[in-house]
DNA sequence: GTCTATAGAGTGATAGAC
DNA sequence: GTCTATCACTCTATAGAC
């Protein structure tokens, strides 16, 4: 018998995966099993508590994964080099449009009830911690907020579209001008 | 026995808020049964195609209404008074914020392999009619191109941080500031 | 031998189609 | 309501690591 050994955060990443381009209810098991090649036996011995169990291990793997690789940078390194990093962070994340924001996308219909408190917490950071990087980089809180918001907004929304057109362009030029406008009110 | 008799338009606006609420994997016809009170019956009989039927009917109905309400005064009609009208048909329609796009939810998963022409055509004829009215009132075309994405962009991460933030206020906000962009570029 | 990871047939419930 | 397919999930068997 031929055995392919796991760890949990192979198995994390595979089925978030899935999740990406099924959507909670359209990921059933079946598909799971087949897209991940891994047996039933496998993910409720990782994930005993089933599906629920599986989006909610997935969404806290690519919160911690902004916490490190984004969040915290912005909260605590030097603010310029902080968001100049962001963006390729960004961009590099979701494959330049080509990669849908999951937690996004679970906040669009009733998977959002069963989440809420990971969707809210996520999107509230990014916001706070991009806000926050643009006052200590001399801007007022009240623009810092509004140009934090519009960025996160422009990012989802160039997301959705990028999907919605199959334009593999909108992406990045979006990128572009969010970024631009972040350094001409830091002038 | 009380008969309700309805038409096959009012079961379509039915079921399109169940789409709405729990996205098209969600929304199963015991849901749509219980939600709108339509027998399983009535839903046959007005969709024979079942629920992809119902999905497409109902796209293709939010997509008329938006030609009728906001398209088509935006290419045929005064280009100011028409953008200043997509601003309160936006506004009114997604309810503030409270109510999605069901077009760009069905773009995010494998939905939109479904109906990806549907989905294209939408967002592709919104920024080329709002792009449209922007020329006509005085701005050079790849301006016009850029402001028209950059607004439907907006729009789409609005909804997405309304709902992900639980946030009646970033619709909003996102909408004035998007409408003095463009009053700005017109000056 | 014990233990963990895996395989996959089998469970009752519920899906969408009619 | 009735149909069959598929759903999420359970459980037994067993492979390999120790």
């Amino acid at each position: 018998m031929v055995r392919s050994v796991f760890e949990k955060s192979d198995a994390i990443g595979l089925v978030a995966e899935v999740f990406r381009e099924l959507g909670y209810e359209g990921a059933s098991m079946s598909e799971i099993t087949a897209r991940t090649k891994l047996s039933k036996g496998s993910l409720y011995h990782f994930f005993p508590g089933g599906k629920e169990e599986m989006a909610a291990e997935i969404m806290a793997n690519i919160d911690a994964w902004f916490v490190t690789e984004m969040f915290r940078p912005l909260e605590e390194d030097e603010p310029r080099a902080a968001i100049a990093r962001m963006w390729e962070t960004t961009d590099s994340y979701f494959r330049s449009g080509r990669r849908i924001c999951l937690i996004g996308a679970f906040a669009l219909d009733e998977t959002r009830d069963r989440f809420s408190g990971t969707i809210r917490g996520y999107f509230h950071r990014w916001i706070e911690a991009l806000a926050g990087a643009l006052i200590k980089a001399g801007l007022r809180g009240s623009e810092a907020k509004a140009l934090a918001e519009e960025a996160v907004v422009g990012i989802q929304g160039a997301l959705t579209l990028a999907r919605a057109l199959g334009d593999d362009t909108i992406f990045g030029r979006t990128l572009t001008r969010l970024k631009r406008g972040l350094e001409s009110a830091l002038e």
